[in-house]
RNA sequence: GCGGACGUGGCUCAGUUGGUAGAGCAUCACCUUGCCAAGGUGAGGGUCGCGGGUUCGAAUCCCGUCGUCCGCUCCA
C-alpha cells in the first residue's frame, strides 16, 4: 500500500521547494505537526482569508467583522463546557499496549451487558487482545493548551491556579462573549452574523498529515445568529453557499461532498452538523473535513447568559417578543483550506516539445484570486537593456498585483518556474518591445500569447484578474 | 502516548564486511540574439536528525532522544 497518496507528497515536496510550507523549527530538528508558511504560502494563505472575507463579511450588510483574543477569561471556557467536554479518559490496555477511551469502553460493556460493569473497568475486556481488566488508571487527556498568567507560575500546588488560562480550542467563544457588544454598537436587527479570522489551539492526541491537523491552526468563522424556528432553514442556507464557495474559487466538485453527522456523534453544543468534505486522498480515509456547518442552537448563549449573569436575549422591537438567538455557524479551516487549494490546482501536463518529443510540466492551476503571484515579467534576454525596461514594467504592476521578476536562465524554464507556482500571466519583455512598447502576454492554462500595448496593459490584465 | 517502517547536501538517492562522504536535479556567476525547462564553463553548499556509548577509528554497531510515514484517537 502506498503509504500516502502520490499528490500529497508531491504538494508537500512542492511546499518546501518553493516555499509554501516548511517543517517548523527544523534547524533545531523539527516540532512535530507544525508548520510554517513560506513566502508563497503566507500569500495564498493569505488570498483565501481575504476570498471568506470578502464574501462573508465585506460583501454582506448582515455580517460584521470581529477580532477577539485567544486567551479569554477562564470562565469562558467552563461555561462553554470545554474544560469538561474537551477532556477524554485515556486508558491503556498493559497487555497489548493498545490505547482506548475509558467512557466508550464502558458503554461499549453496557451495550453488551445490558447494564453497567459493577466494578468499572476491572470487568471489561480488552477489545483488542480479549484480556480482562488489564487497563491502567485513566489518565485525563485535556485538548485544551493551558499557559499562565502573571509574573508566578505555581502550577501543581493545590488550589493553586489562578494565573492558569487556556489558549483558545475555537474562535467562536470571543464571538458569544462579545455578541451583546456587537449587537449594540452595531446596530444589527437579526438575523445578522459575526465573523473571525484568527489562530485556534488544540492539543490533538494525533496530530499529522501535514497541514490537515495541526495543533495550532487558523479558522474563519461565523456566527449567524436567527430566531428559534428559523434555524433549520438558515443552516440549510449556509450549507449550500458554504459548498458553493469553494467551487465558486475553482474546487472541483467531484472533490467535495457534504457529510451528515450523526446524531449520536454530534459535539456538546450541537443539534445538527454538516461538514463540508474533500477528496484528500488520505489512507483509510479518503475523504476529510473541510468546514463544519453546525446548529449550536441557543446553547452558547444561554450558558454564558446564565454563567455570566448577563442577559444575553434579544427583544424584537416589532413583535415585542424576547429570546435567546439560535446560531449556525459556518466554521472553515484556512489551513485545510489551503491544503485543498493546493491539492485541487495540482496538474500535470504532457505535451509533445517542438522535436515532438513528450515533456512534462507542473501546472498549479490556481483561480486567479487565489494565485499566490498574480504576474511575472520576464525579459526575454539579459543583454540588449530588456532587463531594466522589464524591471520597470514589474515595478509599475507590483503596485496593484503581487508580481514577480525573473531574468536568470532560459525563458521555457522560467515559464515553467511560473506554471509551477500558478502564476496565471506571463509578461515577455523582448527587442521588440524597445521600439513598439508592447510586451508578450502568455496566459498560464491556455498557453495562448498576445501582443499588447504597454499603455494598455493593466486594463488587460484588470478584465483577467477580476476580484485580484 | 503505544506498535511497525524510516531519517545522508534545497530535492531524489548511492555509500560495499566500521577507515572519517558521492551522483543527478536544483542554486549562483559568466557565456549563449534566445518565446515554452534540463546548451557550455566555473562556483558555492554536507554537524551523514540530535545526544551518548563501543572502538585506534562509525554515516555504517548499541542505547536514548527528536522528527517523518502507516495503524488506534479527533474533527477546523
Amino acid at each position: 500500500m502506498a503509504a500516502r497518496s502520490d499528490r500529497m507528497d508531491t504538494i508537500v515536496n512542492l511546499s518546501k521547494r518553493r516555499g509554501f510550507v516548511y517543517p517548523s523549527s527544523e534547524i533545531y530538528g523539527g516540532l512535530r505537526a507544525s508548520w510554517d508558511y513560506g513566502p508563497l504560502g503566507v500569500e495564498l494563505k493569505n488570498n483565501i482569508k481575504r476570498q471568506w472575507w470578502r464574501s462573508m463579511v465585506q460583501e454582506r450588510d448582515d455580517i460584521v467583522g470581529l477580532d477577539s483574543s485567544v486567551i479569554l477569561a477562564r470562565e469562558v471556557w467552563e461555561a462553554s463546557g470545554h474544560v469538561t467536554e474537551f477532556v477524554d479518559p485515556l486508558v491503556e490496555c498493559m497487555s497489548c499496549h493498545k490505547r482506548f477511551r475509558a467512557d466508550h469502553l464502558l458503554e461499549g460493556y453496557e451495550e453488551k451487558h445490558h447494564h453497567a460493569a459493577e466494578h468499572g473497568l476491572a470487568d471489561v475486556t480488552c477489545p483488542n487482545c480479549g484480556n480482562k481488566g488489564t487497563f491502567t488508571e485513566p489518565r485525563m487527556f485535556s485538548g485544551l493548551l493551558r499557559t499562565h498568567l502573571g509574573a508566578v507560575e505555581k502550577d501543581g500546588e493545590a488550589g493553586e491556579e489562578s494565573g492558569l488560562a487556556y489558549l483558545r480550542p475555537e474562535t467562536a467563544q470571543g464571538i458569544f462573549i462579545n455578541y451583546k457588544n456587537v449587537l449594540q454598537s452595531s446596530r444589527k436587527k437579526l438575523p445578522f452574523g459575526i465573523g473571525q479570522i484568527g489562530k485556534s489551539f488544540r492539543n490533538e492526541i494525533t496530530p499529522g498529515n501535514f497541514i490537515f491537523r495541526t495543533r495550532e491552526f487558523e479558522q474563519a468563522e461565523m456566527e449567524f445568529f436567527v430566531r428559534p424556528g428559523t434555524d433549520e432553514e438558515w443552516h440549510q442556507t449556509w450549507i449550500d453557499t458554504r459548498f458553493g464557495w469553494y467551487v465558486d474559487l475553482g474546487i472541483r466538485q467531484e472533490n467535495l461532498r457534504l457529510f451528515e453527522h450523526p446524531q449520536e456523534k454530534l459535539a456538546h453544543y450541537a443539534k445538527r452538523t454538516v461538514d463540508v468534505e474533500y477528496r484528500f486522498g488520505f489512507q483509510g480515509s479518503e475523504w476529510g473535513e473541510l468546514e463544519g456547518i453546525a446548529n449550536r442552537t441557543d446553547f452558547d448563549l444561554t450558558t454564558h447568559g446564565k454563567a455570566s449573569g448577563t442577559d444575553l436575549s434579544y427583544l424584537d422591537q416589532e413583535s415585542g417578543e424576547r429570546f435567546v438567538p439560535y446560531v449556525i455557524e459556518p466554521a472553515a479551516g484556512i489551513d485545510r483550506a489551503a491544503l485543498v487549494f493546493m491539492l485541487d490546482a495540482y496538474t500535470e501536463d504532457e505535451a509533445p516539445d517542438a522535436k515532438g518529443n513528450p515533456e512534462k510540466r507542473t501546472v498549479m492551476r490556481f483561480d486567479p484570486r487565489i494565485a499566490p503571484v498574480k504576474v511575472a515579467v520576464l525579459p526575454l534576454s539579459r543583454n540588449a537593456d530588456l532587463s531594466p525596461k522589464a524591471r520597470d514594467l514589474a515595478a509599475a504592476l507590483r503596485k496593484r498585483w503581487n508580481t514577480d521578476f525573473d531574468d536568470a536562465s532560459a525563458i521555457g524554464r522560467r515559464y515553467r518556474r511560473q506554471d509551477e507556482i500558478g502564476t496565471p500571466f506571463c509578461i515577455t519583455v523582448d527587442f521588440g518591445t524597445l521600439d513598439d512598447q508592447a510586451v508578450t502576454v502568455r496566459e498560464r492554462d491556455s498557453m495562448r500569447q498576445e501582443r499588447i500595448a504597454i499603455g494598455q496593459l493593466e486594463a488587460y490584465l484588470s478584465e483577467r484578474l477580476p476580484g485580484c
